[in-house]
Parts: C-alpha cells; structure tokens; sequence
DNA sequence: CAAATTTAAAAGTAATACTTTCATTTTAAT
DNA sequence: ATTAAAATGAAAGTATTACTTTTAAATTTG
C-alpha cells in the first residue's frame, strides 16, 4: 500500500477507551510500545506498570486512557480488524470480475503482512503477530454478549459482512456466506498460529510463498464453483 | 454411543498433573466439579479456592492434583480430544467406503454432543460447552512451544493426524489434509462460538438440525471432488 | 493394627490490578 | 502574557489472587 493516505485515521468505536488515545502523544505512545511490549512478555504477563515504564510515564496515566488491559487489547484488535476493511476495500476498489474481487479479497485478508506505512505509528507487521497469538483471548470472555451490546466488535461484523458479499456475490446461490467468511478471517489467524507453533500439524514447506493464502483460495473457489 | 464401554478411561499424558486425578475420589470430583463451575464463572474468575469450597475440600488439596488451573484446562482439553478420537474411531470402524467414512468423521468431529454415558463423571455436554469458549486461552501462551515439547498437546496431535489421513484416503492427491483437519477441528468449535454469540454473524437458523456439521460437510466435499 | 499416605485447616507471601490523592506540568482561551 | 482548565506524574494504599508452608487429623494399605 502507499504512502499517499498517510493521514487517514481508523475510527475505533469510542465506548473501548476512556480518553482517545490517537487524540494525544502520550494516547499514541501507549499504542506503539504495548503492541511491543505484548509481542514480548504474552498479554498474560503484559502489565499497565510494565508499560508506563518502558513509556517514561506513570501507571496511573496509562490507565486514564484505558479501563484495563483487556480494553486496550480490544482497540488494538478493533484497530487490526478495520485495517483489514480498509485493505479489501482498497484492493478491489474499481474491479469488475468477480472472481478477480473474490480472489483479491482472500489475498488481503490472509497474507502475511509487511511493515506498512499507511498508518504512522502503528506496526502492522508486529500488531499482526499480537493478534495471532492473542486475540481470541479477547473474544472468548464470559461477558462477550454484554460487551457486543456495546459494539466493541462492530468493526469484526462488518469486515465479515464485507467479505460475505463478495462471496455471495461471486455465486449467488451459496447457502453459507456468513459462516464461510468467519472460517476465512479466524481460520487465517488459526493457521498463521499453527504453522508458528505447530509446524507438524501443517503442509506448508517453508519454501513456500503465502501458503496460507493458497490453502483458502483453494477451498473456497473449489467450494464455490 | 452406548453404555457398554463404560469402563474404558482415557488416558491423559502424565506430565499434565501432579497426581492423577482419576486414580482417586477427590480427584473425580474435581474433574466433574470444575467443569461445571468453569461453566458458570468463566476460566478468569474461576480459581481453586472456589472449586474447593464447592467440593467440601481445601485449596492446598487441589493445588496436589494440578499444579495451576491452567494445567487443569489443558488436562480437561485433552480429555475432550481423546473424547473426539475415540468417537472418530468408534464410528468409522469397519467402513469401508471411504465417503461413507469421511462423512461420518466429520459428523463425530462438528456435532454438538449430548450427555453421554461412556465415561462416567464427565458431562460431556457441559464439557463441550466450556472447551467452545475456553479452550484456546490454553493453546495461546507464550509457552506454547514449551509446553508443546512436554506432549501437552498430543491427543490434538493425533486427532488431527488421524482425521487428515481419513482426508487424504478419500483424496491421495489433496494437497493440505492437514490444514483442512486442523480447519474443521477448531473451525467447528469457533463455529459453535459465533452461533451462540454472534447470531447475525451465522448463516443458521433455529430451527436447523446440526448446521454446523452441514457446513463442513458441503466445505469438504465440494472442495475434495 | 501400624505405617504410610492423603487430606484439611489456617496462616503467610508476593504479585497483581487497580484507585486515590495531590503536586506539577502542559495546553488553550482571553 | 495571564489564568484557568486539563493532563500527567509520583507515591501510597487496597483487595484479590495464586500459590506455599506447616501441622494436625483422617484414611488407606500392607
């Protein structure tokens, strides 16, 4: 992706933090060292006093920004998920052939992706890694129901809505868009997963090129045609 | 399934817990205790100070089985795919039809369990119910790879090993049985998940039978001809 | 029945996940 | 440039958790 929207900014529902922390330098800062600092220690051992420290700032502040750990990886995987909006939309923006779109938009949900400058302070290479290893931990709470009534998932349901249409607009008559597009987005993340940590359980060659990215386009046009 | 095997167990890597929780009154009742109260309080609220006090015993009792909840987790995890296994292996035994057999395997794997009275003080309903929503904050640590070295994980192993051979004998030239059995395995507990909490994220209806295993069933058998 | 093992009760420790208070600095408004 | 408001930092405090230790009582086993 280019450099050229280099301003654009992903709207993050507001109910997941206490004070917007793109709004300010410190709110940024605390960003960009917790994607960090979570990439070190495992979210398990990711403490706000671990953070305010390694910011030069004070646990106290961190926590003016964000209720607690959990919200601050919700943002953060708000922020994954509307990243990955923004890619399929741009991706196949302007194209005609339907399976050109459908092809183009499994390839930006599930390649592995590089360091990106689109988003300034944001390291998408590294944030991708976070979330592979812990964003089904933020999921899988005993208060999803209440925390989806608030739409701290809003930004998920339309990114697999997105991907459900192109689906079902590639072969109209296919009876499970919905769920097909779930399996893609967190089967993606499962598999990125199984091959860090699982390289038995996978068929991938290290040779290979987004073998990830193959494995889906096969299921998914080999189920769909 | 029936009731005549009633005195088979499942065997559980040692290394998982202190002492074997099956070799034991106490123990037993842990097992069938925590899974009900993981149910009802969630695995972070859940702690064996309240597991002891539901079971008229002493923290310091528990804490003589297994070394921490999460160890608890991973054993009750490894019950529920040896659980699978065993259920895979019982119900494609003398097939001889290899459709026959890969439809079956995929019924064992992606149907919602009923209480069953193979292996007694196990509900094995209610296990279902916590391994949808717990079970992958055991396989996401920063151990994993650790913990994985210990043969933590190799019932999955094996479970899923034996599904992609079941995969690649319907089709010898596929080429990713593995990561299409890893794909079905914990894309139908995902599945699960999103069916109960994310309902407009599902394509299913209320009133449809076993949907999910549909689903994966259409997903394979479209994608393997 | 005696010895060995298991369990229960209670108290203790270190770390965590916050909260509160108050002083200081920064920012924004006139 | 002055002042009020807002943001930040430092430090201390609280409740809970996750686990350990010790000792005594109960249970099992040989």
């Amino acid at each position: 992706m280019s450099t050229i929207l280099s301003s654009l900014t992903l709207t993050i529902p507001e109910k997941i933090y206490i004070k917007d922390p793109q709004s300010s330098k410190l709110g940024r800062r605390i960003l960009e060292y917790s994607i960090q600092l979570i990439r070190q220690e495992g979210l398990e051992k990711f403490t706000f006093k671990k953070l305010a420290k390694k910011i030069n700032s004070n646990e106290s502040s961190v926590y003016r920004y964000f209720e607690n750990k959990h919200m601050l990886m919700l943002y953060l995987i708000s922020w994954y998920w509307g990243w990955l909006e923004y890619k399929l939309v741009f991706r196949t923006n302007n194209i005609e052939d339907k399976e050109d779109v459908l092809k183009r938009a499994i390839i930006a949900i599930t390649e592995t992706p590089r360091r990106d400058e689109t988003f300034g302070f944001i390291n998408e290479e590294e944030l991708h890694y976070i979330i592979v290893q812990e964003y089904s931990k933020a999921f899988h709470t005993k208060d999803v129901d209440e925390e989806n009534e608030n739409g701290y998932f809003i930004i998920y349901r339309r990114l697999v809505e997105r991907l459900s249409k192109i689906i079902l607009n590639y072969n109209p008559s296919y009876c499970y868009p919905l769920t097909l597009s779930n399996t893609v987005i967190q089967g993606a993340l499962k598999q990125n997963f199984l091959h860090q940590h699982f390289k038995h359980l996978s068929d991938f060659k290290e040779t290979d090129e987004e073998p990830i990215t193959k494995f889906f386009q096969n299921l998914i046009f080999n189920s769909l045609k």
